[in-house]
DNA sequence: AGCACGCCGACT
DNA sequence: GTCGGCGTGCTC
């Protein structure tokens, strides 16, 4: 057989390589776009996808013949192809680089006899076997259902916890299968294992036919996932931002739980959103009546921004809470107290009170260890990382100095390194340490039962390990631990059903933070904190108990507690905006950064330098800002100088022509002199934080 | 990014 | 005498 035909192949090749669009390569017969293919690119062979158009002229001389083609799977269809292009020309990568991470790993380990062998034992389509039966919805549940379902935008569903978000999720979802025999839907979650009640909420809703596709799947699980998914046996799968790439050739629905958290920003690779990605691939459905639904208490201002203009429609879920009260908010003036205070009187008072009479508490602190430094009182001295430009945390347990940068861990120095004092003393507060504040200023109390208190803690450090984290969570809802601290992870999702104060230590960081969306951030953490307060209303109806959240903090008359005391979330968005309106920030200017690591920090700044002279005369220029590059906040990680330059414009169409004219040139500067030295460098577009 | 080829230091 | 350090260059 002679090859004939020459067929444009997608192959995985880095952002850092010139290569970036589809390669030719030759077969015996024209390829569907979307087939699944093995191909030898220089010296291996590859996993590639075909893709639509050949180019007019292969940029080599001798083209090669593709080795493998992966016929008994179904091409990835021209929506998902779609996904991928928009999001490597919004996001500045290679074609393949995107289309090649969007599959499941595993994929690309597989040869056409072992996927073949995979597709046979794969199960018969399933449809959704009912299980629970569905709840009757409140009045306002349904007409947020009837809303999305002759929405022709997106549609931003605003519901602070116990509005019943979820329900509205599970029967818009039941109504889209439905509807359409085949219709798939994709639920998107920040972390999974943060959540395992919805997956759990959606299985017992509709049983077999959903499946989750996140990174705590072995790879078989994923691939089994993924495929059953791309052959339409999955009717709805649940999943991380990953999950936005899933290949769902009947997508109906998608849906964005938290669609304000940070985690569907991807930080490495392509820097794409996902729940901006879940926009596009919904947008590019319209036609075949895909929906989308993002759904927050307190959305990116980003996102309440598009539904105040009118780009998204927004749906109300007022508050519900089954009669619970909405916590009070208590304000500790930390001015008033002695520095480094870790429960002022009063709030120490309050949670004595509230542990004698048998109920819970949750303490948030955003910092975990023991101290966040140790330091010598008589040189100065401070125990920073030998690799970051960061200190080494204390961790008193393990008698450890750690870096939570680069991993570094050395044991506690006897004496100052730099003068041979042995009174090294630990600076500022962490988990460690409130956990054992709380126990000692709580030994002598006892529950009604005449037991004593029982305090546990859960941060990355104890949360480490298999089932850890569900261990102590389970603890808690048992009522076998009767104070929880840790940091913000405990504030996500979780139902305890007896905690009645909720207090944050020391939020402060937020807002002096040099990031100004600190405070966006600090508000859905305190609002989402405070909704772990009360939420057996029968329970606090019983106590006679009104919840309370406390937050310890030297700037009480910041507008951001205002505005949470009144849980008014549309106010505090409000007073945002404004103030990034007379600002010109985003979302009413678009942004890119251009990031260099080296050794040496004036190489990365050098380049940058550089980069920002080649962008010069290019398409989009006069419309965009370049600022000058700076040094990153934590500059140095892992023996790495960081260092960024930022791009604004008011014209995102001005910024993302600058952005793919510049790409080239900036390819070019790794091989002039002013490249040597530069380990890597990136763009990131929409970046959250800097 | 892989994965080669390509020239200079401490080991079986 | 080799094993191996990562500098530089290429992939239809």
């Amino acid at each position: 057989m002679r090859p004939s035909a020459q067929v444009a192949v997608v192959v995985p090749t880095p952002a850092h390589s010139e290569l970036h669009g589809p390669l030719t390569y030759t077969h015996d017969a024209p390829l569907p776009p979307g087939t699944l293919v093995r191909v030898p690119l220089g010296r291996r062979t590859v996993l590639g996808i075909v893709w639509d158009h050949a180019p007019a002229a292969p940029g080599a001389a001798t083209l090669r013949a593709i080795d493998e083609v992966w016929s008994p799977l179904p091409p990835l269809d021209a929506a998902w192809r779609a996904l991928v292009a928009f999001a490597a020309r919004y996001y500045q990568r290679s074609l393949g680089e995107v289309a090649l991470a969007a599959l499941p790993p595993a994929l690309r380990t597989l040869d056409a006899e072992a996927l073949a062998r995979r597709l046979a034992r794969t199960p018969s389509p399933s449809g959704p076997t009912a299980h629970e039966a569905p709840p009757a919805l409140t009045a306002d549940q349904t007409q947020a259902l009837q809303a999305i379902e002759s929405a022709t935008r997106p549609v931003l569903l605003f519901g602070a916890t116990g509005s019943g978000k979820t329900e509205v999720y599970l029967q818009a979802a039941a109504r889209t299968l439905a509807r359409d025999p085949l219709a798939q839907v994709l639920v998107l979650v920040p972390e999974i294992n943060l959540t395992p009640q919805l997956l759990a909420r959606f299985q017992a809703r509709f049983g077999a036919s959903v499946v989750a596709l996140h990174s705590g799947l072995t790879p078989a699980q994923r691939l089994r996932h993924w495929l059953a998914a791309h052959m339409g046996q999955a009717r709805i799968v649940l999943g991380t931002r990953t999950a936005v790439w899933a290949s769902l050739p009947r997508l109906r629905l998608i849906v964005v739980d938290e669609e304000h958290d940070p985690s569907y920003k991807s930080q490495e690779g392509a820097r794409y959103s996902a729940r901006d990605l879940a926009v596009v691939r919904a947008h590019h459905l319209a036609a075949a009546g895909c929906r989308v639904v993002l759904g927050s208490a307190t959305p990116a201002l980003e996102t309440w921004h598009a539904a105040e203009q009118g780009r998204y429609q927004r749906i109300e879920l007022p508050v519900r809470m089954g009669g619970a009260h909405w916590p009070a908010l208590r304000l500790v003036d930390l001015r008033q107290q002695p520095r480094d205070t870790l429960l002022a009187p009063p709030l120490r008072a309050a949670l004595q009170a509230r542990l004698a009479r048998g109920e819970q508490a949750l303490l948030l602190l955003n910092r975990r260890g023991y101290a966040p430094v140790i330091a010598c009182g008589d040189c100065g001295w401070k125990s920073g990382c030998p690799h970051c430009s960061a200190y080494l945390v204390y961790h008193k347990r393990e008698r450890a100095l750690r870096c939570h940068h680069c991993g570094h861990a050395q044991p506690v120095p006897r004496a100052c390194p730099t003068c041979g004092n042995v009174d090294l003393a630990p600076l500022g507060r962490g988990t460690e340490q409130l956990e054992e504040h709380v126990v000692q200023a709580l030994a002598e109390l006892r529950r009604p039962d005449g037991g004593p208190v029982r305090v546990g803690r859960l941060d990355a450090d104890t949360a480490r390990g298999v089932g850890a984290l569900e261990q102590t969570l389970a603890a808690v809802h048992r009522g076998e631990l009767d104070v929880l601290v840790g940091t913000q992870m405990v504030a996500k999702g979780h139902d305890f059903r007896r905690i009645t104060l909720v207090a944050a230590i020391n939020p402060d960081g937020a807002l002096y933070a040099s990031d100004w969306r600190a405070p966006e951030r600090l508000f859905a953490l305190l609002l989402q904190a405070a909704g772990r307060a009360g939420r057996d209303a029968a329970f606090t109806a019983a106590q006679g108990a009104q919840p309370e959240l406390w937050v310890q903090t030297s700037q009480p008359d910041h507008p951001l507690f205002a505005a949470l005391a009144r849980h008014d979330y549309p106010g505090f968005a409000a007073q945002q905006l404004q103030e990034r309106r007379a600002a010109g920030m985003p979302p009413f200017a678009h942004q890119a950064l251009l990031r260099a690591e080296a050794r040496q920090l004036e190489v990365a700044l050098a380049w940058l330098q550089h980069a920002a002279a080649c962008a010069d005369d290019l398409p989009g220029r006069p419309q965009v800002t370049l600022y000058a590059p700076v040094p990153m906040t934590l500059t140095r990680v892992a023996g790495v100088e960081r260092a960024q330059l930022l791009l604004e414009s008011g014209s995102r169409a001005a910024l993302q022509a600058l952005l793919a004219a510049w790409l080239p040139h900036l390819h070019a500067l790794r091989r002039t002199p002013a490249g040597r030295g530069v380990l890597r460098w990136a763009i990131d577009v929409d970046p959250l934080g800097y």
